[in-house]
DNA sequence: CCGGAAAATGTAAGCCTTTTCATTTTTGCT
DNA sequence: AGCAAAAATGAAAAGGCTTACATTTTCCGG
């Protein structure tokens, strides 16, 4: 139905090694030839097969994102951030990019299998046996947001506790020496690594952090709310609350709305992430900027590095900026 | 470097064919043969090539989501909601999914090009010639929250109309007569289409549009706060305004807090979209549901009934609801 | 236990490029 | 004009699978 190389070949007079080489390597045939083949393929309508080029060359130029459901997804602005930064650097780097959302990781290896694709960006929580399959399958494997300590594959995240040491320090500038954290579960890394950030930054200020400090709730304005009013309903209410991200800050602020607590002057709030909702709420929300967009291009390029093998580092950390805001 | 069918045949004893029909059609097969073939490509790690099998049976199973930039992105709520259902369907019917942003529409259609891809659903506003070019080379197209007159092209729209009907009666029943629109510039469709329904919901109604009850504004916040500081400054300030999308209306809350104003005590406010931030603001924002995991399914459905020469409807409108909250 | 139908398997062509190597044409000099 | 070297082109194999058609095996009733 299309037209191929061959019909090419029979209306401009050429061979098809002519053809095939006037479409990836212009400057090899003579200029008279080139716009002979070129009319021909005008005229025919004629672009070249991928399917057979992948066929013939071995690759496909073809890289995947795939989020793990579990912890992730696109309706989350972190990650549709981080998508997106992914889907232009691809474009801009002439590869192909397959978007997954990986239910069960079978079915993640199962899209990216048999060299379909050269390499995988995963977002969220993977799973060591999940990488396994890939490098069994020779496809490289490049993390984002997530790291697995033991495996030999390069990941980006960004730098958690640089952003905590921030919120936490900024918090203290405003003279909040009484600091909780209420971390919604998010990706179970991230989670733990802003948990285990807010731990260690208190413990270098020399602050307290016992039971009283820190708080779960499920990653819902809701969910912050209610933890938020447990907290902020005591007499010992703390002075200071650090959101796991921004929807839970925002729950925070809602929490402290129906309490009659003034933000900032009887309460400050920080969040993570930096995303549009900061702008929205009443008080504007402080939050710790995380670069997402530079996640996810270095997650290409390092994808890219492996790729064309060259030297990769493995772990790349990329810094947080605190924006602040009228809720400090 | 990975087995080939070969491999699995030469181990297993049987033809290639047979390897073949073991993973394309197990049941075509003798039990003892198909055990045989299975334990063999066990043992050498054999998984069916794509791009060969794309390349014998002319077709890939794959479909693309395309998104115009200029007036989508994936970072849009909206438009994430609608790319994660999609995503949802597509594999869920057994088709890849390649995600792109189209920066440039020649861009787009080099992606789908080559029936790499089968069959798009174009996000956004898409461009007559795109589309054009997408035909000439037969490949499927279909349009998810867009509408182009004229063309041969089933499309898939929520309910523009019968929402603004939703949301304006509600106000009305609230004793609001003196309503406003500010229609942000989202997407050229969206827009005008938000912003005719309102023209002719008010008409219906009897009520006054004059310029003062209709401004435009660019779709952030701070934008949608100035254009509503301006409204409802003067002494003549409407009693209701309602969003072009829930970005706006946050504007819109922003601003009556500036103002002193309360809500809904003095002012309503009404959104579009019902997306996340509307249970992050205070007050919570009413707003007119739209259903898009519906509208992506629906897009992955029709594309599918076009790939299968199924009859398909044009025109598919996906009902709108409105979530009552306490902004009005 | 045989014959014929049905089921299972095998053979080989085809899908559309790329690319190596051989061959032809062009170029630049003398 | 003639020659060697360089550039352009062509012929053909390879890439891994599917599938139509041919062949072999299995199954069943008589």
């Amino acid at each position: 139905m299309n037209a191929t190389i061959y019909d090419v070949s029979r209306l401009s007079g050429v061979s098809i090694a002519t053809v095939s080489r006037t479409f990836s390597n212009p400057d090899r045939v003579r200029d008279a030839t080139r716009q002979k083949v070129f009319e021909a393929a005008e005229i025919l309508h004629y672009s070249p097969n991928a399917i057979a080029r992948a066929m013939a060359r071995q690759r496909t130029d073809k890289i995947a994102f795939l989020i793990c459901k579990r912890d992730a997804t696109i309706l989350d602005e972190f990650y549709a951030r981080i998508c997106e930064s992914i889907m232009r650097r691809a474009i801009r780097s002439d590869r192909q990019l397959v978007i997954s959302t990986a239910a069960d990781w079978a079915q993640a290896a199962g899209t990216a299998q048999n060299k379909q694709v050269e390499g995988v960006i995963l977002g969220g929580s993977a799973q060591a046996d999940m990488v396994s399959e890939f490098q069994r399958k020779h496809i490289a494997v490049v993390l984002v947001n997530h790291r697995m300590p033991g495996f030999d594959i390069p990941c980006v995240v960004s730098d958690e506790y640089g952003g905590m040491r921030l919120a936490v320090g900024h918090l203290l500038q405003r003279g909040r020496r009484d600091i909780a954290m209420i971390a919604g579960r998010i990706s179970p890394y991230i989670t733990g690594e802003r948990y285990n950030a807010f731990l260690r930054v208190m413990g270098e200020y020399g602050l307290e952090t016992d039971a009283r400090h820190i708080r779960m709730c499920d990653p819902t304005v809701e969910s912050a709310a209610q933890t938020a009013l447990e907290l902020l309903g005591r007499k010992d209410r703390p002075a200071a609350i650090l959101g796991g991200n921004d929807v839970v800050a925002a729950g925070v602020l809602k929490a402290a709305h129906r309490l009659g607590l003034r933000v900032p002057e009887e309460l400050s709030v920080v969040g993570f992430d930096d995303s549009t909702v900061c702008g929205m709420v009443e008080p504007e929300l402080t939050s710790v900027h995380i670069d997402c967009r530079r996640i996810g291009e270095l997650g290409v390029d390092r994808l890219h590095a492996l790729l064309n093998d060259e030297d990769c580092p493995q772990v790349t950390v990329v810094p947080a900026e605190l924006r602040v805001r009228g809720s400090t």
